[in-house]
Formats: C-alpha cells, structure tokens, sequence
DNA sequence: ATTTACACTATACTTTTGTATACTACTATA
DNA sequence: TATAGTAGTATACAAAAGTATAGTGTAAAT
C-alpha cells in the first residue's frame, strides 16, 4: 500500500502532478498513439501486422511512434534471430493497465455530452 | 443511473469508444490547454489575469485557446457590460469533473513508475 | 532469374501548431 | 497630452508533426 501514499504526494504538490500528468500525455502524443496501442491490446504483433491493422499509417511513423512507446516502456520490443527477421511488439503490463485511463477519458466524454445536451 | 447504460453502451462499441475517447483528447490537445484548465481550477478569471497567470502565453493563443475550450463546453465566457469591456471565464460543470480525469492520469503515471523502476 | 516478404530507413515535402510583434478601440489616470 | 489598462485581432514567420515515395539487405518461393 506504498503507492498509495506516493500518489497522494503527488497530488499534493502541483509540480510534480503537472510533471506525472505529462508522462500520460506523452504515452498517448501523435495521431497513432492510439490506434496501435488499441491494436495491441488484442495480442502482440509483428511489424508488418501492425501496418496492415492500422488503416493508412506509413512505415515511417509506425516506426517512429513504435520507438516512443518503447521508449516510454509502454510497448515491449523482442527480435527472433530468423532469416528475415521476426520483432514482435507486445503491450508491457503498464501498457495494459493503460486501458483503465482510456476508460475513465471515455466515461467523462459520455457524462458530459449528457450534460451539455440537457441545456 | 440511466448513464451508466449510456456508458457501458459506448464501451461495448469500439467505433463509439474512440469516438468519445477522441472528445477528452481535443479538451486538452494542444501546448495551453492544461495551463488553463489549471489556472481556472483555483477560480473564474478574467483574461488578462490568464495572461499574466501562464507564463509565456501569447494573447493569441489564449484567445484562441479559450474559445476552443468555450466551444467544447469546458469553459464559459461572461461579457459584463462595463468601460472598457469585463471578460471573465470560468470553468462549467464538465470542466470542474475534468480533473477527476487527470486524477487517474497522474494515478497511472506513478504506477507506471514504480513498475519501470523496479526492473 | 525474378518476385515476394520482412523490418525497417532516407529524402523531400506539406500541414498543423505555435511564436513574435505590432496593432485596434475605448477610457481612466497622471 | 501622454501613458496605462481593457480584451482582444492581424500579419508574418518558425518549428513540429505528419505524408508520400522510394530504397536497403537478406532469403525463400516461383
């Protein structure tokens, strides 16, 4: 029950709450942050599955956003040694967990349009 | 608890999910958004106060801004008819549940944490 | 011998986002 | 009469984000 704790600290202070709550907003920054993160939540997958899945993403940006999530240790990066190679890219446990924040951003969006359409 | 329907319905729909997923993501797309949210989180204010209340902010952008959180029902705008002209601009009932929202994202963000720091 | 598949990278370009600076119209104060 | 304060807008520019298109090296299949 230690985090607990650390999450009221930085609750406390507006530093380190605007600090913790851009480390989320970096996660999720770009136009595919999304789209392969919700990808990924049904399975890991291939480089070339991932742009099949993901209507209109280029090779480029696939990568590039890719190496962010990696980078942000959201997304777990595994080479197979075959010829040609294999990588896998597979959602890490905070990357699952991620799906409980999407959630809540869901469950606002809905309460509000309730609300802005009752006026 | 006829929103909880509303919500569970949503939830159910990927198409409608990233729809309202994509409704929170334009309230705080953008470099100012946060800043102001914040800002109007301690009261209503007026616009200069903004202006000299977020450091670096070009009154353009905070116009802007503003009246984009205005048209997302985040925010709303009073002209008092007074010489010269008093604005002021506060948060509405979603903008001020809005931080629950960011509550869960810094949540997340120090678990995140703790988890990547413990490998 | 040519095509296909893999997992990318390189280059050039367009679009979007944000910055810098100056300006408007009005009024009260010095 | 000059200055400061109100709530912004106008114009031009710079930087960041995203797109389009082609190409890399390796090996198996046709």
């Amino acid at each position: 029950m230690e985090i607990i704790n650390q999450i009221d600290e930085v609750k406390r202070c507006s530093v380190q709450y605007v600090l913790a709550l851009n480390d989320t907003l970096n996660v999720i920054n770009g136009k595919w942050k999304l789209p392969i993160i919700g990808s990924l939540m049904y399975g890991k997958k291939r480089f070339k599955e991932l742009e099949r899945n993901i209507d209109k993403i280029s090779p480029r940006m696939l990568s590039k956003e890719l190496k962010d999530l990696e980078n942000n240790g959201v997304v777990e990066r595994t080479v197979y040694n075959t010829t040609p190679v294999t990588v896998e890219y597979e959602l890490t446990e905070s990357g699952k967990t991620f799906h409980s924040v999407l959630d809540v951003m869901v469950e606002w969006a809905v309460e509000h349009r309730e609300r802005t359409l009752e006026l």
